[in-house]
DNA sequence: CCCACACTTCGGTACCGGCCGAAGCGTTCC
DNA sequence: GGAACGCTTCGGCCGGTACCGAAGTGTGGG
């Protein structure tokens, strides 16, 4: 017999436990790019075996913090929608910075690193260096507004509607919403129109994803139209 | 030896795992008043030893989470700073509802939720009905944009100017932020907007504490203060 | 000065949960 | 059809930790 206890600190503690596991935080922080991983990925980047991370995932999807794919022999897994990304993003952001650090081993290593650095996928909206280019251009040019909150202006969602950057009202989902960049520490712009802007980005050949990574370039051709639209100069990018 | 592993993930593991005890979880919802307890008080809240609740606190003011205040042979306790409270709030925004079903044996306790209900304080800032009130006042008249964000409009700063409410721009604390209320399921303000807010009603009077606990009351002079500036009907907030 | 009180430390117990390897099951490829 | 592959289930091991009561420490009151 448990004793009467406060079943508010019951489902928080709960969901706090799913997360409080180096091997399942890793897999989550993996997932955060957005895509879909097998089982037997996650397993390798954890650094655990098969059926250790099958479990994890189990727990995972019971707790409603993944969605499951089953094709053939393979699992597919992945965020199970933005209100699980926020959480993971929203906790993450609070890891004291001391803790990111890691040491580079090799050139390889160093090359990927740098690559994320400057621009990557965070879930559904960019991120890095191109992130944070995106997000100053859009409050500089009077689109967003940070000073007193995060929320785009009336402009900004003209200048999304005559770009040709479709503004979906997907239900309760908030149009703009702050990231923190853990490299950057710097919020940058998430949200539906994070969303939306990434996608676009990646339709409209304005970036491109690097190998099978979360990185992403900006092609040429994004280069002129990030240029011509928001006033982004290449160099903010190197 | 351990494996070679990703100190991310070892650090929002370990984050969660701060949170992820149902004493703990019990004792952080508890401070999420913004006030500081005895330990003595957390414990018979939470209906464990004080010898235990005295290690899990132990663990959190390590884990940067609460602040501690010695005075004579009291232990008081409180959550560190706003990031701190943010990051409870974030967390038990993501509870499912369900599990926030209590059932509601005593009328004394009847009382007392409905009084919760009505209105209280979320850390620094006000919540419940009162704060939902308050937050669409401000939104019916402009002062605030939820639409697109969550951000304070040029007249939202005005008025609070010309109110009298000192908005101090105090770090980088964001100006205005939205918490989701978990009696209302609705987002409410917060940040450092809400706590002037907050602190400006309890200072002129408009709202007064009940008893010990974090519900509040709103005063008849605040009534009319808060149908004068911001045409909020008393009985809105019944 | 002594007792009551709030809290902490310590020893001990019980339990939960992460991990692995082996075996089992279904899919895909040759 | 058989072999390789991806994943899952199971049994067992191990470490970590939540919990308590009892004893210890320091404070405040009578």
């Amino acid at each position: 017999m448990t004793r009467t206890k406060d079943p508010r600190a019951a489902g928080l503690a709960s969901l706090a436990g799913l997360i409080a596991d180096e091997t399942r935080a890793a897999c989550l922080l993996a997932l955060l790019d957005g895509r879909a991983w097998t089982a037997g990925e996650l397993a390798r980047r954890a650094g655990v075996a098969a059926s250790t991370v099958s479990e994890h995932l189990g727990r995972l999807v019971a707790g409603g913090l993944l969605a499951e794919e089953r094709q053939g022999r393979h699992r597919y897994v992945r965020l199970a929608d933005a209100r699980a990304a926020t959480l993971v993003e929203d906790l993450a952001a609070h890891v004291p910075p001391a803790a990111g650090r890691r040491a580079v081993r090799t050139l390889r290593e160093a090359g990927v690193e740098s690559a994320m650095a400057r621009g990557r996928t965070c879930y559904d909206h960019l991120a890095g260096r191109l992130g944070i280019a995106l997000t100053d251009a859009l409050i500089s040019r009077g689109l967003l507004r940070q000073d007193t909150g995060f929320a785009l202006t009336d402009a900004g969602v003209d200048w999304f509607a005559t770009t040709g950057i479709p503004l979906a009202s997907a239900g309760r989902r908030p149009l703009a919403r702050a990231c923190l960049d853990w490299t950057e520490r710097r919020p940058h712009l998430a949200g539906a129109a994070g969303a939306a802007l990434c996608r676009h980005a990646l339709d409209a050949g304005w970036c491109e994803r690097i190998g099978s990574e979360r990185a992403v370039r900006v092609t040429p051709p994004g280069e002129r139209a990030l240029s011509a639209l928001l006033g982004i100069s290449p160099g903010a990018l190197g």
